[in-house]
RNA sequence: GGGUGAUUAGCUCAGUGGUAGAGCAUCUCGUUUACACCGAGGAGGUCGACAGUUCGACCCUGUCAUCACCCA
């Protein structure tokens, strides 16, 4: 059976059981919108998650981990309206257009959780909510009304950007500024007592001139000195509107002077209040030109079929255009150039919450830790919230209106309630159509699950949070916002922003460009816990994933490296399987004598305290590849070698207490990494489900072992010589050195396939002696070209005096003498000392060859 | 325009005030013993540029260049 075959069969079995009754700590999966189906970013998202919950649990932690998924008002809202094409959600009404909206949610709800569930995560489906439940509705009605009876919640008439496509008003952080190619508009105004006398005007939006209030200028310009205060007319309605002076206007910009269109722009917007003019509005929801200021042939056309019209109509009135680049405000999910308009829509005064948000601070540690400062710098500069969205699709605003009196109430009963209190007749009662800003009800979500699911207090603030960072402000500020209002404590205590997952070049995945990938196809494929460790070991800190088919590959080579691993333990430590209950049985009361498993048992332990230092600090990139060395370097390339003698000497049984008990611990950290595999690995080599499995904790220092090190340099020099002379296949090692290592003698024959013999002669015309540390090889070579090794040989040397002189240098400047630390010093001086011992040799050894010849 | 980060091997990226690293790609050699989905070895880098701090800078500090992202 293949490898593939094999990991297949084992991610069937459901993951080891993680049932309990007492949870330690809740975290919450950041809820996929109900759109469609999961894509990579959100395979990363919930691995992350599900690492550290594993991670916490093989520590005797406890979390519940609660799924959901978000309704996501105009995402989804776009979705059904193109799916009932041609009609349109007026065909429908409302009502039966909202139930078409929860027959989707039905269904892409079940396909994004059958989603979650094959990628074999540790999420508790008991505890499962939807934005859009009804406990979750009341919450969202309930936080409504508690900050507007704290007065952070007002509805004001002011600017905001409009979706024209949509047909609603977007907040601030959906919309997406883009640089363009663009249009200015030189258009001649003529002045209203003289004829002969004009004022021009830059615009890039000439369509709008026909809701022009004012002409500013700037009241140091001395080109329009005589002209404040006096009147223009428009071209074509010839309207009056008077040229009035403001600082805001740029001088440098176009010709100086600017029209003003108050209902259209924001900073026209500003100075218009300040300048008391109207506020006119000639662009309906649809971008289309409305209001009696219109001449007729424009009505009812769209702005930017006038703006093209309008550069014929016109006429003599335009003096030129000109190419410009310019940034246009775009919306984020329909990409129309967004309208800025007046409208009466719901804010929240983000200000206090903002400054609480960023003492909070304190209690939350931010991983990456460079995104505070991102962070910081948003909530220092930000601007009240428009929450409320002209959309069917959402919590609808728990408002309601009646006899031109605003009843805010957690639901209809309490709005007739309270109605009925202030006398009024509640037939009249209406609710406020819009619904809320989708990110409102998300702001909630550390603890609307909590509440909802009926769990203790104590679970707020959640353990952790993990998400992207293209959502720190749209998600994690508002929670951390809403957290310390609502529950006067931050909503988590560490949060984990990942990057996006790019393609292997660094552009961004999409269906067009053909570059996506999709997790479900690779869990087909290659298997769960291939694409989870691909994903964990190529999403460094900070950074966007670039991720394709190479670290796929990569991942797979890991998981085949794992497989092999286990299939060599289970060979060798088969035949002390206790044959009814069918594990391993480890006597812990051995004594470890060999030096190799001493050093093992210790290195290991040391770099599995290293990694979970690196998984609690959320360096996954730098726990996987410390994962990956250390079982494949360390364990496989090195211990596993040299196993393979000692299996076969009088230390037998010790090693297979080494080997198995090494096997077990590597499992278990690498668990959270690859979970299925290790999960099955574990079973069937100690009996038990690896989830119950307890790590210890010790910090664990790194021992010297000059046994072990005399014997991998020995290996590597063998290596070294056997490559670069292409000398026989088993070459006899002489071994000058006296008996300190003859530990070590089995395990470097083992590996580099010498034979080993003493020899107190390290110099014979058969040999050629190469220095290592502490000792000699001397390694027989026959039949080599004499010529080619000299060339070799002074390659090595030249090497090697190079870094020699280097050092001496250094250790002869008076400055470093009396500069540098003593270990430092020390560290050269010992340096130094090998480096001219194996110079020496080396000398010894060209010129022996030399004479030889 | 403001902010944040980046610039290291052919590619993708790690890294540390004291001799420059990995994976992939490339080249050479090697399949009897967990693994060719493998093993051993080689080649390949003035660590973006210029100054400064330091006994010593790829690392710290400044300036500049280029790129990316975020906010206007």
């Amino acid at each position: 059976m293949s490898f593939i075959e094999n990991i297949k069969e084992i991610e069937k079995c459901k993951s080891a059981n993680f049932d309990t009754k007492k949870y330690d700590g809740v975290v919450v999966l950041p809820p996929p919108n109900i759109t469609g189906r999961l894509h990579i970013g959100h395979a990363l998202n919930a691995f992350v998650q599900d690492l550290r919950v594993r991670f916490e649990k093989l520590h005797g932690r406890n979390i519940l981990w609660i799924p959901g998924t978000d309704h996501s008002g105009i995402a989804t809202q776009i979705l059904v309206e193109k799916s009932i094409a041609p009609l349109t959600k007026y065909d429908l009404g409302r009502e039966n257009f909202l139930e078409k909206v929860w027959d989707w949610k039905e269904k892409y709800q079940e396909n994004i959780y059958d989603q979650l569930k094959s990628l074999g995560l540790l999420l508790n489906w008991d505890y499962a909510k939807f934005t859009m439940d009804d406990d979750m509705q009341i919450s969202v009605s309930k936080a409504f009304c508690e900050l507007y009876n704290s007065g952070l919640i007002y509805k004001a008439k002011k600017m905001i950007n409009w979706d024209v496509q949509l047909e609603t008003a977007i907040s601030d952080l959906e919309v997406k500024s883009e640089e363009m190619k663009g249009s200015l508009y030189y258009i001649k105004y003529d002045l209203d007592d003289d004829d002969l006398k004009e004022i021009v005007v830059a615009t890039t939006r000439p369509e709008t001139l026909f809701g022009d209030q004012a002409i500013a200028v700037n009241p140091n310009d001395e080109r329009y000195e005589g002209m404040i205060g006096k009147f223009a007319r428009i071209p074509l309605t010839n309207r009056k509107i008077k040229i009035i002076s403001d600082e805001r206007c740029e001088i440098n910009v176009g010709t100086g002077a600017v029209k003003i269109t108050p209902a259209h722009d924001f900073l026209d917007f500003e100075i218009g209040q300040d300048h008391n003019l109207d506020n006119c509005s000639i662009i309906d929801q649809k971008g289309m030109l409305c209001s009696d200021l219109v001449p007729s042939k424009y009505i009812g056309l769209d702005r930017f079929i006038v703006r093209k019209m309008l550069e014929d109509d016109l006429g003599d009135y335009l003096e030129k255009i000109e190419n410009i680049k310019h940034v246009i405000p775009k919306g984020d999910r329909s990409g129309t150039v967004l309208e800025p308009r007046l409208t009466d829509q719901w804010f929240i005064d983000t200000s206090d919450l903002a400054k609480q948000a960023l003492e909070a601070l304190k209690d939350i540690e931010i991983y990456p830790d460079y995104l505070v400062n991102t962070y910081k710098h948003w909530m220092n500069n930000i601007q009240p919230w428009c929450i409320s969205r002209q959309l069917w699709w959402g919590h609808r605003i728990p408002v309601w209106y009646c006899e031109g009196k605003v009843i805010v109430a957690i639901n209809k009963e309490e709005a007739e309630k309270k109605a009925l209190k202030m006398k009024l007749n509640i037939k009249d009662l209406k609710q406020d159509e819009d619904v809320l800003d989708t990110w409102f009800s998300s702001g909630l979500w550390s603890f609307t699950t909590i509440e909802n699911n009926n769990l203790s207090s104590d679970f707020y603030p959640n353990d952790f949070l993990v998400t992207g960072s293209d959502i720190l402000f749209f998600w994690v500020a508002r929670m951390i916002m809403f957290g310390c209002f609502f529950k006067k404590n931050v909503p988590f205590k560490e949060v984990y922003l990942h990057g996006l997952v790019q393609d292997g070049f660094g552009k961004k995945m999409s269906k067009s460009k053909n570059n996506a990938i999709d997790p479900m196809e690779v869990v087909d494929k290659e298997g769960k816990d291939v694409l989870r460790f691909a994903l964990l070991y190529s999403s460094i800190p900070g950074k966007n994933v670039k991720f394709g088919d190479k670290n796929i590959e990569h991942s797979r080579h890991f998981c085949i490296k794992i497989w092999n691993l286990y299939k060599y333990a289970k060979h060798h430590l088969g035949n002390e399987m206790n044959s009814t209950s069918d594990e391993i049985k480890i006597d812990e009361n051995i004594k470890i004598n060999h030096a190799w498993n001493i050093w093992i048992q210790n290195e290991v332990d040391h770099r599995i305290y290293d990694i979970n230092k690196c998984i609690r600090s959320w360096d996954l990139y730098h726990a996987a590849s410390k994962v990956y060395k250390m079982v494949w370097d360390v364990f496989c390339s090195w211990y596993l070698e040299g196993s393979k003698y000692l299996l076969n000497s009088e230390y037998k049984d010790e090693t297979k207490y080494v080997l198995a008990n090494s096997i077990k611990k590597i499992s278990v950290c690498l668990h959270p990494f690859i979970p299925f595999l290790t999960s099955y690995i574990y079973k069937d080599l100690f009996g038990k489900d690896i989830l119950n499995h307890e790590m210890s904790e010790n910090s664990v220092e790194l021992i010297n072992n000059d046994e072990v090190n005399f014997a991998k340099k020995a290996i590597d020099a063998i290596r070294f010589i056997k490559a670069a002379f292409e000398i026989e296949k088993k070459p006899i090692l002489h071994v000058t050195n006296n008996q300190e290592y003859k530990n070590m003698y089995g395990i470097i024959n083992q590996i580099s396939k010498c034979e080993i013999q003493l020899s107190e002669n390290a110099y014979s015309e058969e040999h050629i002696p190469y220095p290592i540390s502490d000792g000699f090889l001397s390694i027989p070579i026959k039949n080599f070209n004499s010529n080619e090794i000299n060339i070799k040989l002074n390659k090595m040397k030249e090497n090697m005096q190079k870094e020699y002189d280097m050092i001496c240098a250094k250790c002869n400047n008076n400055e470093f003498i009396s500069k540098a630390p003593q270990e430092v010093r020390e560290e050269m001086i010992k340096r130094v000392k090998i480096l001219g011992g194996d110079l020496k040799k080396m000398d010894n050894l060209i010129s022996m060859l030399e004479n030889s010849l």
